[in-house]
DNA sequence: TATTAGCACTCAAGCTTACGGAGTGCTATT
DNA sequence: AATAGCACTCCGTAAGCTTGAGTGCTAATA
């Protein structure tokens, strides 16, 4: 038995790049050949395991930090083992269930379940957890309502199909008596709901113009509504970050600089939120691995998410940011149970409507 | 002029206080004898100059990190600082109105001024801004607004008198239709505005009650509004932060434990709430210096803030967290100005009621 | 021909030593 | 009371040394 198939030798340099990786997770040291042998039963010596690290080396599955030092995976590493060694766990049913109930009742709006479940993932996972909610101006118009707060201020309500709640105080130039903004706003509302939200904009003027004749004043508010409340350039998906103190313990205390150019990414809204959505190109369950990542800053951690949607369209991402030797199995688990989860809910609650 | 009456030499060591927390402010490393001689102008030699300087230590306002190191202000010494020798300047006129443009005209309702100020405070700093806003319960009931969204999905929007506008979604037990439902808005909105909202929930019970022969699902409705919409537990003051990022760069880059632990608190809301509310129980500008505060890992921050009221009633407050050697004169003028213009805006926003 | 044992080599990390500099406290002097 | 002078302390840094883990290569082996 001197000569092996070649195919099982490939298959043991597969696995033995699993275990180094499986090692490197765990300990977060380099691993070396010596490990190796006693750890994990090869059954061969160091030698022998030497050259085919340096094998590994060359193909550039690994990395040495410096000569005569134990190997790290490298990004290449890591994607490989994420792509085909790793068989998916999913999530047990009892661990669903426990999550599902986590969820609690109180989930009636949207607002809520994203909190709940950056929560949950931060929680779960140890890393940060992050949700990015639907767009506003690419949902629909389930509810618009105008409240008076006095003569010259109007609060806009608009309630979306998904569940999203956003309110804004408009300043009129003129004053309206109460009775008629409410009709102006059961008038509106009959009209509009069903509408995308950024069809709304150009709508609201259309029907304002054709009332115009019968009551000048709608046309003021009209105009000033549309300008104002539906200007939905500053409503761009809303984000959820939660556990961001987490990434002291997985930052691998590395050095200062780069732990501080994470903070800022992950404290900038508009940063982050510009990172996800790159992930929501296309649907599915996305990771990205160290330099994977186009941010500078991100190299160093890596990213699972995953888009959810809502009647068959993607809405949303969510996921989590941790250390690039991250546990991919129970975190891929997670992300994928939580997203299954949220589809879920977002479902039961647009049948409410 | 051998023999210096006692007053003019306490005088002047109490201005060599001043130099060494000055020039500690500006180089944050240890002052020595020698530089006091050479930068300040104090007409004596470097040996006085360490006498004076033991007398300090001896007196509890300066420390030294270890034998034969400069000296460093001690809580105590940044204390008096702060209390005496600092004179407080304030705001150029012109800076001011500056800050006040900056507030653009986008602050119709409470929560874009806390954002806002925020902002303002953590930029104008270069530290991190930090936002209590008003307890809901404290405020008075300016709208009750129902909204139907479905059968059996009431949204409710309350808007306080200062400004704040909460929404919440009911699920109720039976389904009602819109006229009632609006009818019903209207009875309520017309009984309860004005009250404290922490009353609101009883005298929800109340009216139902007297209610109840005529309509009795307005009983169901209500018990359901007065437990979970008006539960107001929940509704402590928001908290708007920040700056966070900034801490790196005022950190001192001490030790990782410490960085961290200050991350800690500074993430979680309902810690630095609570520190925030125990400022708030004195009107007017607080000052914590290191030490000075309860939490221990605020122990190499300062606190500068300050409450801001409306009717003459204290309702939230506002404020900066830095070094402890930050320019205490520039920030507590930069509290104080911005707390003026809050001040005026919620006037302002509360009579267009 | 794949594997192994053996060996020389490399490098990071830790420890010791040396030393310059900043700063102090004390004392004798003015 | 203020100062000059001096011995001393301690930090920080750099240089040298040792250790140990780990490598790559080569020659022997089954």
């Amino acid at each position: 038995m001197r000569t092996l198939d070649p195919k099982t030798a490939e298959d043991r340099k597969r696995r033995l790049l699993q275990a180094v990786i499986y090692h490197f997770m765990r300990t977060g040291k380099p691993v070396g050949s010596q490990v190796i042998v006693d750890k994990y039963n090869f059954g061969m010596s160091s030698a022998t395991v030497r050259n085919m690290l340096m094998d590994l080396e060359k193909e550039g599955f690994l990395i040495q930090p410096h000569t005569s030092a134990g190997r790290v995976p490298s990004d290449k590493g890591y994607r490989l083992y994420v792509d085909s060694l790793l068989e998916v766990q999913s999530l047990a049913a009892a661990e669903e269930e426990g999550i599902r109930k986590q969820y609690a009742a109180r989930t009636k709006e949207l607002e809520d379940v994203m909190i709940s479940t950056s929560r949950m993932l931060s929680s779960l996972s140890h890393y940060t957890g992050m949700v990015l909610s639907p767009r506003l101006d690419k949902s629909l118009l389930r509810r618009l309502q105008l409240v008076p707060l006095s003569n010259s201020q109007v609060l806009v309500i608009i309630v979306s199909q998904t569940g999203l709640i956003r309110h804004k105080v408009l300043q009129l130039s003129r004053s309206l008596p109460a009775e008629r903004l409410s009709m102006l706003s059961e008038m509106l509302n009959a009209r509009l709901r069903g509408l995308p939200l950024s069809e709304v904009r150009t709508q609201i003027l259309h029907h304002i113009e054709a009332a115009e004749q019968e009551h000048s004043e709608a046309f003021s508010i009209g105009r000033e509504l549309a300008r104002d409340a539906f200007d939905l350039k500053t409503t761009e998906g809303d984000l959820y970050v939660e556990g961001r103190e987490n990434i002291f313990s997985f930052s691998e205390l590395g050095d200062f600089g780069e732990l501080s150019g994470l903070l800022k990414v992950i404290e900038q809204k508009n940063l982050l939120t510009s990172v996800l959505e790159k992930t929501m190109k296309k649907e599915g369950l996305s990771i990205k691995i160290g330099a994977e990542n186009t941010r500078p800053e991100l190299r160093s951690v890596s990213l699972v998410s995953n888009t959810y949607k809502l009647n068959d369209h993607t809405i949303g991402v969510l996921g989590i940011m941790g250390p690039r030797r991250m546990e991919y199995g129970r975190m891929i688990a997670l992300v994928e149970g939580v997203t299954k989860i949220v589809n879920q809910m977002l479902e039961k609650m647009v049948s409410y409507e």
